[in-house]
DNA sequence: ATATTATGGTTGCAATCGAAACTATAAGTC
DNA sequence: GACTTATAGTTTCGATTGCAACCATAATAT
């Protein structure tokens, strides 16, 4: 007699379903204003905290696939919002950075998401946040995700 | 002057890169047995709990889009995993079931997932295990996924 | 120096997904 | 009963995605 399965349940279910509405939410919180899509959005983010940055660096850090990521650079470049450069150090890569233009109107993104990110928080209890914050770092932390950390750890040894 | 915008720390970003490794690996665990994909997954487990079920319902309950949900039956019915019968009470519907085959190979699949969920949680303390679900549990909340308790709530009044 | 292997990045291709249009049936309105 | 609106489900189409092949450059080995 086999037991019964509850998908409402089921970890792994519960957070791609979040994830996404999650994710949709977000968007459409800024779609209209501004016409770039994840990638791109994370592109930029990466971007205004460690420029320059080759796109590797920005696929490592956000465990985003490569040809995704180049892409997004390819558009935000088209759109003038990021520059690529050609590396001294290494022909291969290209160094990115954002244009005055790109840092302009990401700092106008930066207030509507997180005004998002703050919106959810607002609504659950404090005790909830953090049990969520602590309980994704866990989980991050096991799977080798977020902080490179564990990956950098297997590298310096 | 622009504070600075940390990525690593955005929940959006952090619940959407968690979510994508938890599924591949996921999937990873199953792909070689067994040939399905998440939609598909989706409908077996949903089928297995509540029997016979419309297409409809296994949209609501799975927030997965109709026209996903709709592809996912129609590959389940052509490899012989669930069936599709008219109904009697509204002639629309299409009352769906597993068949002894697909409940069969589904009962060989639940073992592999859960062994998965369970070796996620299995990595993590107890205590981070359970921050992440009643984290998790507030969010769906809040935006109103997870049980339909919500829409029931609009829907009923 | 040359051959081999590895890496940064781009692109072609096939699969996937979701929005919207469409079909068929049901429910509500006049 | 005819008309309008709503719902279940399918399909078409455009956009996005990831894989794999590819190009260019760099690092390593011989």
């Amino acid at each position: 007699m086999p037991g019964i399965f509850d998908l409402q349940n089921f970890l792994p279910f519960r957070l791609s379903r979040l994830a996404h509405e999650v994710s949709q939410r977000m968007a459409s919180t800024y779609s209209e204003k501004f016409d770039i899509d994840i990638p791109q959005w994370r592109v930029l983010a990466t971007l205004s905290a460690k420029e320059p940055c080759t796109a590797q660096s920005v696929v490592s850090s956000t465990r985003t696939h490569k040809s995704t990521i180049s892409r997004a650079v390819s558009s935000l470049t088209e759109t003038g919002w990021i520059e690529r450069a050609p590396s001294d150090e290494d022909g291969r890569e290209r160094l990115l950075r954002l244009t005055t233009e790109g840092r302009r109107k990401f700092n106008e993104l930066v207030p509507v998401v997180l005004a998002f990110e703050h919106s959810l928080y607002a609504a659950m209890d404090q005790e909830s946040m953090q049990n969520l914050a602590s309980g994704i770092s866990a989980l991050e932390n096991v799977l080798e995700v977020g902080t490179n950390s564990a990956k950098s750890k297997k590298v310096v040894l």
